[in-house]
DNA sequence: TTGAAAAACTAATGTCATTAGTTTATATTG
DNA sequence: CAATATAAACTAATGACATTAGTTTTTCAA
């Protein structure tokens, strides 16, 4: 009612958030989010730049707090606990937020810097947790390459319901991150 | 200028996987349709149902190629043999139809019959590809969450651009099946 | 207290999907 | 061959949405 509702960019972001994980990310509308909010559509524009950028937000703000799950389930452990853990913290993060996590993929990620900086950190820590496997400079890229396309291959697969089967899925994961370390020892011997 | 352009479903599926493939999913409107297909939007509703219907039928479109893709490839080989040839297949798929093979991922599935038959179709061929393994029932099914999580994974960073740095990512790929396919061992043996 | 800036607003435009109702070409049937 | 039914195109209209322009109003600082 009050003509001053207090917005921030962070309220509207967060609210989106809320959105794509309740509803889906093609239910982040604007006229949505103003509905939510209690404003009209328009007044969003006073602090954020329209729907592209909001999107743009909403990757950052999903990648700092698939971050933060990350790096907080590694920390303290070590080689195949850690990869584990962080695995595991990362379908965890796509299975309670999925509309977030699914706008994290969607993202043009040449263009913004905040976006490039969130992405670097979550390859550092990656890059981190392979570190006591020895693998060298290019070893190290393709197992990188390897355990991020398993951890988004099944939280994306999970999340579409392309595991149809009663089966416990933490196990299938838990299988598939064990085999990947399992393996990480003879891309090591046997890489050109 | 012909009052009758002689449009059929399968015309206009075909159209909207060019304009996918060409410039994105995004910008399959059934405006853009219309305009290439050269007839207004409502025209189209004598053939398709709507936009949602549309999408439908390009998953089931996509997935039918991706299943000729790899069954011809996986076709006469064996073992890890027709693991590498299957694998690159679906990833080749991506690469060369970037914007059908992502609508093969955002159809609901429950719904519609025919998406089901040719999701199930392949799923068989990768039992059927994992069969030498003699992983049983459980295990299969865990191998082969694990084989689509690191085939839909790998194409969908490499579509995105999240593989940066300029290394070869046939290699990457190659040795990812490879560890998984040294790991599947391991399942078999150890699984509870 | 006054004025400037920020944050809300209304109004308007253009794009899109979709529906309703109309015209016209083609194919079937007598 | 003519008449008619059907299917495929069309125009017109509606409603959702993003976005822009221009206006009002609140708040804060001078």
């Amino acid at each position: 009612m009050s003509p001053r509702v207090g917005l921030d960019t962070k309220t509207i972001v967060s609210a989106a958030a809320q959105i794509a994980d309740e509803f889906g990310i093609e239910e982040v509308t604007l006229a949505a989010l103003a509905a939510k909010l209690g404003v009209r559509s328009p007044s969003l524009y006073n602090h954020i730049s329209g729907l592209q950028s909001l999107r743009t937000q909403l990757a950052i703000y999903g990648l700092e707090q698939l971050y933060e799950m990350m790096s907080e389930a590694a920390k303290g452990a070590n080689g195949s606990t850690a990869v584990h853990a962080m695995g595991l913290a990362y379908v965890n993060f796509s299975r309670s937020h999925p509309g977030l996590y699914e706008t994290t993929l969607r993202a043009p990620e040449g263009q913004n810097a905040e976006l490039a900086a969130i992405s670097d950190k979550i390859l550092s820590l990656i890059i981190l947790v392979l570190q006591v496997y020895h693998l060298g400079e290019e070893g190290t890229i393709h197992a990188v390459r390897g355990l991020r396309s398993i951890l988004h291959g099944f939280a994306s697969l999970e999340h579409k319901g392309g595991f149809g089967m009663p089966l416990d899925s933490n196990v299938s994961l838990s299988r598939l991150i064990d085999t990947f370390i399992a393996g990480i020892g003879r891309m090591n011997s046997e890489g050109e």
